[in-house]
DNA sequence: GTGCACAGTGTTAGCGATAACAACGACTCG
DNA sequence: CGAGTCGTTGTTATCGCTAACACTGTGCAC
């Protein structure tokens, strides 16, 4: 048999539809005797509401749509799930649309099947070049958050301090004496690894240091590593400033294997602070990010923005340095 | 201006609705330049088909609902990649309400929401026990699949052979040469946990060796590290059989601390082969799983049991031992 | 030339809910 | 005691779409 509507329901209470709808609503005025016959006849049913007909009728769909990155990176990946936690909560449902590829063209094709979904709102989590260019590109019409880091996008976005974070990084390191710190920087399209790389740089040019070649990785492991035994054959490097957690265990990785230990003879700090980083060899000394908080704070903007309160709002999340063995004592 | 509707698409071409519902969704036949006025009016007024008129014309709602943990966890974050991926290519979209706790009723709760979604079927990843038995009063008239290893659900289910992942871990140790092998269980209410702790001990039993006293975790490093350090108290340790990668993490670490040197002093093997595995110190042995894969296939399976195809099925994944140096010579 | 198939299009009736207003009785108030 | 108020319920229209069927005209077979 077929799903019970509000009309079975009505019939069976021997009430009409509306009042069906009032009880289940909590709008207008009900006789406790006749609403009690009604849930009966609801229970006895299993009626459930349709949400669709709901949407229709109301243009409201209690529903929002996310842009995810399809990577099971530690970031994008928290913070989808702060988000969703908090749309739960609030009793907003989740729609998501994952790109596997950041390219200005899947990011906007995301969106476009997010609002055929007929969602109230969308978050993107995309935190690259690509992501920023698109959002440019999306009708104002449709209430949009960013989250990331898309610094220049014509929307409302919540993003970590990547510049603080990484200046405390390479802070850290230059106060504990070294004469200049190297980078290892994620992909040249990711915003965040833009941001921490000219935040590295500016921090090296403060104190009058020039900064060395930057290398590059692709934020995994395998490329940290790479990146560590370039390091070694090039000699003389006694401290490293990597742009995520993962990279850094290459890295590390690279040096227990070529026999240079941290922090004996390089300090390593990294970027993220992941469950395990506090379990490498050594244990890393890190940049925390809040994902969840983000997450959080990003669907608290997507509901000002629905109010149209969120013209232009940036909100900032504060990192904070995690220090560990991998910057301790020689 | 509120956005365009079939009606107004018509309007403008000067047809009827109905030659434009054809035209969008290539039913019945529409004289070629009579399409491409309707295409140039839907161009023109940017129209989008509502979604919620659709699905409560056609009962049909092109969406379907993933029961997630709220976790970062490698696994379950993979699996649902696996799932959005392999549904977006069908055409389907993916709503989630995810669990914070793996119990019976936040699951029950979890599907319900899904429900009033108006869902064409719900993909469950929940290895718990809880999951189970949530699933044993799911009514059976929603289309359903376990991910994960709801083994004894009622449901159809796809999962990784975690007898045969742990067997071959264990084997493998024992082929070293090992006089008996240890296990770090994770959490007793998770499935996975338990499969993979029995079939350690009975690898064991079928070599005629006693288990020795299980250690349990929380699958996170820092119960793994603790594990590590019960281990070293108790002396008399060569190998062990960690449950999975970031607990072998932690472990490795108490081990390191302690000056236990892995894999000259103790042999180590994990399971899940996280991107991070191959760069621990040392390259952890672990049994990898391909969770993008049992994702693709729960979505092929939940495609099955819409056409009612998939009474009783089970898929088992076969996982794969992939040999480093945390096993390697001493 | 009559009939029939079929391409092409329109008309009408839902899908299951909410919105807006109407209807009715009981009660209060002046 | 008539009018207005309010609590309670019902009626009707509507959201935007598709299903089902009705209606044209054309081309072809016989």
């Amino acid at each position: 048999m077929r799903q019970a509507s509000l009309t079975d329901v009505a019939e069976l209470a021997g009430v009409s539809h509306m009042t069906v709808s009032r009880v289940i609503n909590g709008t207008g005025p009900v006789r406790p005797e006749t609403r009690a016959r009604v849930q009966a006849a609801i229970q006895e049913l299993d009626y459930r509401p349709n949400s669709a007909a709901r949407t229709l009728a109301t243009g409201k769909s209690e529903t929002l749509g996310v842009v995810a990155l399809d990577s099971t990176l530690y970031g994008p990946a928290s913070m989808l799930y702060g988000i969703e936690h908090a749309a739960r909560e609030a009793g907003y449902a989740i729609t998501i649309s994952s790109v596997s590829r950041p390219q200005r063209q899947s990011i906007s094709d995301a969106v476009e099947v997010l609002r055929r979904q007929a969602v109230e709102g969308i978050l993107v989590i995309a935190p690259h070049v690509a992501a920023g260019r698109a959002l440019e590109f999306t009708p104002r019409d449709v209430p949009l958050v960013a989250v990331g880091a898309a610094e220049s996008a014509p929307v409302p976005v919540v993003t970590v301090d990547q510049h603080d974070g990484a200046r405390r990084a390479t802070e850290h390191l230059l106060a504990l004496g070294h004469r200049t710190v190297w980078h290892i920087a994620g992909p040249e399209d990711w915003l965040e690894a833009r941001a921490r790389e000219q935040s590295w740089r500016e921090t090296l040019e403060a104190h009058g240091i020039e900064a060395p070649t930057v290398l590059r990785g692709d934020w995994s492991p395998r490329s940290g590593y790479e990146a560590g035994r370039a390091l070694i054959a090039g000699g003389d490097v006694t401290a490293v400033f990597v742009a995520n957690d993962q990279m850094a265990l290459g890295m590390l990785r690279a040096f227990t294997e070529a026999g240079v230990t941290v922090p004996h003879d390089v300090h390593v700090v990294g970027f993220d602070d992941v469950p395990e980083a506090a379990y490498f060899s050594p244990p890393l000394t890190t940049v925390r990010q809040d994902f969840i908080e983000v997450g959080r704070q990003a669907f608290e903007l997507l509901l000002l923005r629905l109010r149209d309160e969120a013209e232009g709002v940036r909100r900032l999340i504060t990192p904070e340095l995690v220090v560990r063995e991998s910057t301790g004592p020689r």
